[in-house]
DNA sequence: AGCACGCCGACT
DNA sequence: GTCGGCGTGCTC
């Protein structure tokens, strides 16, 4: 009998691929378990074993795979059938999945390696001066990788080279499989066990005497070991005597010391004691025996709680119910790498148990925490991570918390699978037969729908903790006090009184500016031209730190100009303003105090973030200003003043959300003030007070938000109300994706009529010099989504059988929002 | 996605 | 005349 595999391949191929086993392969073999399989003329892959059977495929010889790489499955069943659920529900392939859920370190792939024929000598003459440049790199270094020649000649198409050198039979090429994952060891020492006698270390040490530097790294080692009664590390011991690495090797060398290896995880936690959970108030008990009573009939429970109402510590109780039912737990944030704070709460309580996951560890580090979840190791049982946390290998899941829930960056946008990680979880929690809860102080239209139609149970927290008052919201007309000339730049009188206040009782100020640089757009103010991206369709913005012009959608950065490119003027005039501005008038406004900025350019870097917040939370800085980031979730104890920049360009931005979204991002802000005994005060300032969404704002009013805007998805057919999948065309000629999107909506239109929305170029119409096309398509909810499928991928492929369109991109996205 | 094969412009 | 551009097709 012979076997076969069909085989998951990280490409985005819609097809298994089928690879012939051996019967002692099939006996070992088992769904979830990688192996590296042939592909192609020469690549190597690794792919992920679906499963197997003995049907021989009909119209091809299968390949015979190349190696096993595992003992035993690194996925799980469950993991499977959750792949398959987002590839089908989003709309993406297996292999697109499988990408995004395994750690990078995972997938192998081969490399080709250049090495020496060693059976024929060449004559420098028959070879060409690039040929030669090869051959003779080649003399010096045994092996070479496609890269690394295509530097030594300076040019990115190599191959054709290479190919003459084989034919040449001056080299050989190999393909190599590299294990990207390196167990990481650590460097020990020990005194070598000669000296172990008292006799024997006086010897030493007598003999040392005349190297004092060598005599101080032993004493340094003994005090250690008698500190700690662990084994020593190198680094330690090399902090503790002072000494530098050569002189421990000197001592090594000479056989005094001993070196050997420990294997160690890369993430650690090295923590005190454990606290007890916090009791919990009137308030936070009846919720959480709410949600008690809610999860045995409800899978999902959505918990709304204000701001600062101590929603965590009822997160804490659930978690500590469900470990003593020994399940694993995950708690799901929106941007991991903000929450050094909450992470530090889970440890006191939870120590160890607590494992991190998020997109600024390292591939190394993720495999780590992957295998430790797979294995359900004890520092595995809670895991709190960002979206792609879902995709870990839970065996026995029994909680998902979903922080946060109405945050956007739960949804993947750019590569599939187009993923939302709320969404998913709840599939996730479905197939471990697990709870799930969704928390927010501003849940998500579409949750609260949910909630409202009894498809999730509901509970409410309306008081603070502590009964801290809900903060003061002012509106400030910044339109009334430019006429009145009481602006001084971008702040009002209000702002700058309220601002002299806080800071002379000594509290803390956050300023929120939705927009980073110093201004949107220059502007020559002869001519009206102003300096645009060359990829994109859109204005620089101006840094001033850097004194650069930036895109924000390329990253394409140019030095700031001194003239007009179109007219020569020196008149350049900057419009709009960004986060950089506002820190910079509050230094000469506030010139006695410290102001620091918290938005993309200040956070790069693995700690970005962390130095910020923690210079925030010692004091020393007085006045933060930022984007959305001060949003999420941060406990600022001393903050008394929320200032609003500008509430209209969040407010008018073009999409159906904007205005849920500007509620929810205010109100957040709000809550980061007054978060102890003394009441916060937020100030917005706005050009148009009269606002609904400021309004509701201003009085805290999710419920009347909430009703006006189901009435306009109703109205306008939006979600909550209708499905919505985006088809997105790029192209970097224009005319093709605009003859294709034509096409596209037309095909459409022939099934759906008008359900569908579209071609339309996007406010930004060019990014990196791709046109895009946008056509929408608005699904009622009792239409059968399955078959709505179904025909956006038959007229899908129709449109790549195409000749013209298919060098077109087409992304699908399912709940694009 | 990669990579090979195959057909057309700008250089030695 | 070649080198090297990228359109087209295929991968078990």
């Amino acid at each position: 009998m012979t076997y076969f595999i069909d085989v998951i391949l990280p490409i985005p191929l819609e097809k298994l691929f089928t690879y012939s086993i051996t019967p002692s392969e099939a006996d070992f073999l088992k769904a979830g378990m990688r192996v590296a399989v042939p592909f192609g003329k020469s690549k190597i892959y690794t792919g992920i074993v679906y499963n197997i059977h003995t049907e021989a495929p009909i119209v091809y010889e299968a390949k015979a795979i190349d190696q096993i790489l595992d003992e035993s499955p690194v996925v799980n069943a469950i993991q499977l059938n959750l792949w398959q659920w987002i590839a089908s529900y989003y709309m993406c392939t297996l292999g697109d999945v499988m990408r995004a859920a395994l750690p990078n370190a995972f997938i192998l792939e081969s490399e080709t390696i250049i090495v020496l024929n060693p059976d024929k000598i060449i004559n420098d003459d028959d070879l060409k001066d690039d040929e030669f440049l090869v051959y003779e790199a080649l003399q010096h270094q045994s092996s070479l990788k496609i890269h690394d020649i295509s530097n030594i000649l300076d040019k990115k198409t190599v191959l054709p080279v290479i190919k003459r050198l084989i034919d040449k039979e001056a080299i050989l090429i190999e393909e190599e499989v590299y294990e990207k994952y390196k167990p990481k060891l650590v460097r020990y020492v020990k005194l070598h066990a000669q000296f172990t006698s008292e006799r024997a270390l006086q010897n030493l040490l007598e003999e040392l005497s005349r190297a004092p530097k060598q005599s101080q790294v032993v004493l340094s080692l003994f005090s250690i070991s008698a500190k700690t009664k662990k084994p020593v590390k190198v680094s330690d011991l090399s902090n503790e005597s002072d000494a530098s690495a050569s002189i421990i090797k000197t001592l090594i060398d000479k056989g005094v010391l001993e070196e050997y290896f420990i294997q160690t995880d890369r993430v650690q936690y090295s923590g005190e004691e454990n606290e007890a959970s916090k009791h919990l108030n009137i308030f936070q008990e009846t919720a959480l025996s709410e949600i008690k009573e809610s999860f045995n009939d409800q899978a999902v429970v959505l918990l709304h709680g204000v701001t600062s109402s101590g929603k965590t510590e009822i997160y804490v109780k659930l978690i500590e119910e469900a470990l003593a039912k020994n399940k694993q737990v995950l708690y799901l944030l929106p941007e991991i790498a903000l929450t050094t704070q909450l992470v530090t709460r889970l440890q006191n309580y939870f120590g160890e148990q607590v494992a991190v996951f998020h997109s600024k560890y390292s591939s190394q580090e993720r495999v780590e925490v992957w295998n430790n979840v797979l294995e359900n190791k004890n520092k595995a049982q809670i895991v709190l991570g960002a979206r792609s946390s879902v995709f870990l290998p839970f065996n026995h899941l029994g909680l998902i918390i979903v922080d946060e829930e109405h945050e956007q960056s739960f949804k993947q946008f750019d590569p599939a699978p187009r993923y939302h990680a709320r969404d998913t979880a709840i599939v996730l929690a479905n197939l471990h037969e697990a709870n799930t809860l969704l928390g927010s102080a501003t849940p998500s239209l579409e949750s609260y729908y949910n909630a409202q139609q009894n498809k999730y149970g509901f509970v409410e927290i309306n008081t603070r903790y502590n009964n801290v008052l809900m903060p003061d919201i002012e509106l400030v007309d910044i339109k009334d006090k430019h006429k009145r000339k009481l602006m001084k730049g971008h702040f009002s009188d209000r702002l700058i009184e309220e601002m002299m206040e806080a800071l002379k009782e000594g509290n803390q100020i956050i300023l929120f500016q939705n927009r980073r640089g110093f201004s949107p757009i220059v502007e020559c103010n002869t001519c009206g031209i102003s300096p645009q991206c060359p990829n994109c369709d859109v204005s620089l913005t101006y840094h001033q730190y850097k004194d650069q012009l930036r895109c924000h959608y390329c990253g394409y950065h140019t030095a700031m100009i001194k003239t007009c490119s179109a007219c020569g003027s020196i008149e350049l005039d900057s419009k709009g303003f960004g986060t950089e501005q506002i820190e910079e008038e509050v230094k000469l406004l506030f010139p006695d105090y410290k102001a620091a900025r918290m938005d993309l350019d200040t956070t790069r870097g693995k700690y970005g973030y962390e130095k910020i917040i923690t210079a925030f939370e010692q004091q020393e800085v007085d006045i933060l200003v930022g984007t959305q980031m001060l949003t999420k979730g941060l406990d600022f104890r001393n903050v008394k003043l929320v200032g609003i920049m500008n509430a209209d360009n969040m407010l008018n931005f073009p999409d159906f959300r904007a205005h849920e979204r500007s509620f929810q991002l205010m109100l957040q802000v709000s809550g980061r003030a007054g978060r102890t005994d003394k009441r916060g005060k937020v100030l917005i300032q706005t050009y148009n007070p009269e606002h609904r969404i400021l309004q509701q704002v201003s009085t805290n009013n999710y419920i009347e938000m909430y009703n006006e805007q189901m009435n306009d998805r109703y109205n306008y057919k939006y979600p909550p109300v209708y499905k919505q999948i985006k088809i997105t065309l790029k192209h970097k000629d224009y005319n093709r994706v605009e003859a294709g999107s034509q096409w596209m909506a037309k095909s459409l239109r022939q099934v759906f009529g008008d359900a569908i929305l579209g071609p339309e170029s996007p406010p930004i119409a060019r990014i990196r010099n791709q046109f895009h096309k946008n056509i929408l398509i608005k699904i009622p909810k009792k239409q059968s989504l399955v078959k709505t499928k179904e025909a956006i991928i038959k007229i899908n492929n129709s449109f790549s059988s195409i000749k013209d369109f298919r060098s077109v991109k087409v992304i699908l996205n399912v709940d694009n929002f």
